[in-house]
DNA sequence: CCTTCCTTGTGAAGCTTTTCACAAGGTGCC
DNA sequence: GGCACCTTGTGAAAAGCTTCACAAGGAAGG
């Protein structure tokens, strides 16, 4: 029963992730219990992998019965380090990023926006929600004050390493970045991309090949 | 040289896509020629790697000197599918739908949306940048006729696996899917999750365990 | 209480992906 | 033309991840 396991995969915790989510659905229906093999198919995976991925972190299931809904769900929040809200900033109000401001499963996981910059003289000032959008010249003294520890990145590709370094500097440890361009960060502070054109291209190249399955 | 590989693993295609990006900037820069380990750095990846990932569909670069970056670039392009121009429908014009359909990055790779669906009589009819919104009614049998092949789903979870249902029956065999739920789809038929909470979570995790390097 | 049935947790095996290390091939300068 | 230097392509080793298979634990019913 590894309290902190030293090494788990990044895979494992996207996995970790969907299980949560499923549990929510499992929950609403007003199911008490799940089996691995449920959960697996709900989440697409084997029951096989659900259990090696639970048992990465602890026992929680039930032998004969199954894992109970609302148990692993409040022990996948502790163990994603979702119990808490955390306070996230975005920067750059494009179409992309007004569409992740209102994002109504980011709130709902407990992840806040509670601060906005753009460097666009025209954007600064305008309210957005219940934010006002703030210059993004002020960003890392603003971002250090109000110690905000995630940023969503969602500025065009040559301006994303300057506002992560300054990002960086105001002690942001964790970047969702949607520019199509690989940040430099140093230790500690982790980097996690969305590459929206990556996926299509995933795509393209699968309808090109010879049919593969699924 | 192998020419169409029997099994290539998604992440090697995936960096392939990357590689393509990187190549479109050192063009842009004036370079001729890249090395593995230029191209692995502005990726993110290691020089062995890139190689690895590169020979297992030929031989472009030239020992001593490195790739050709305009040849490279046509190759990849090639292997990746993207010569050509893919149209793509987008359903569910919510914020999200509205974001992505205005993404620069996806028309300028190739990617061009020529269709939008929504079920919303309010949104029905409207027109959305060079494309009127059709009924999501009309779905399958319009798909059908334009003989779509990539589908973009930003519909609400509840309505995901109904859409992505009467898109296979209409031909389509690529789908991207935003909505947070597994679709389930026919063998040939391929889905790609973008899954936004998933990535927050992700980092959620690294920032509470403690501080991991990079 | 005992038997049957079900489901977890987990070492071990199997498979995939990444990293290593070096021979081979080319370039460019002198 | 020859030599020094650079970079690729690639088997082989290492590392990492997934699947397997089964012992063990627990539930439920008689």
């Amino acid at each position: 029963m590894p309290a902190s396991p030293h090494k788990v995969s990044d895979s494992a915790i996207r996995r970790l992730s969907i299980y949560l989510r499923v549990l929510g659905g499992l929950e609403r229906e007003g199911e008490e219990t799940v089996s691995s093999q449920v959960l697996a198919d709900r989440a697409g995976t084997t029951a096989a992998q659900v259990r090696k991925d639970l048992s990465l972190f602890g026992s929680f299931g039930k032998r004969g019965l199954g894992y109970l809904v609302t148990t692993l769900r409040d022990e996948l929040r502790g163990i994603l380090g979702v119990s808490r809200t955390w306070r996230v900033a975005l920067v750059g109000i494009g179409r992309m990023g007004a569409a992740l401001l209102e994002y109504p499963h980011f709130r709902a996981r407990g992840f806040d926006f509670v601060a906005v910059y753009d460097s666009d003289p025209e954007k600064v000032g305008r309210r957005r929600g219940m934010l006002t959008v703030e210059d993004a010249q002020v960003l890392e003294e603003s971002l250090r004050e109000t110690g905000i520890e995630i940023v969503v990145l969602t500025v065009p590709a040559a301006a994303a390493q300057e506002v992560a370094d300054a990002a960086v500097r105001a002690g942001v440890r964790g970047i969702m970045n949607f520019a199509p361009v690989a940040l430099k960060v140093p230790p500690g502070v982790r980097v996690n991309a969305v590459r929206l054109t990556v996926e299509l291209e995933v795509l393209s190249f699968s309808l090109g090949s010879v049919a593969d399955r699924d």
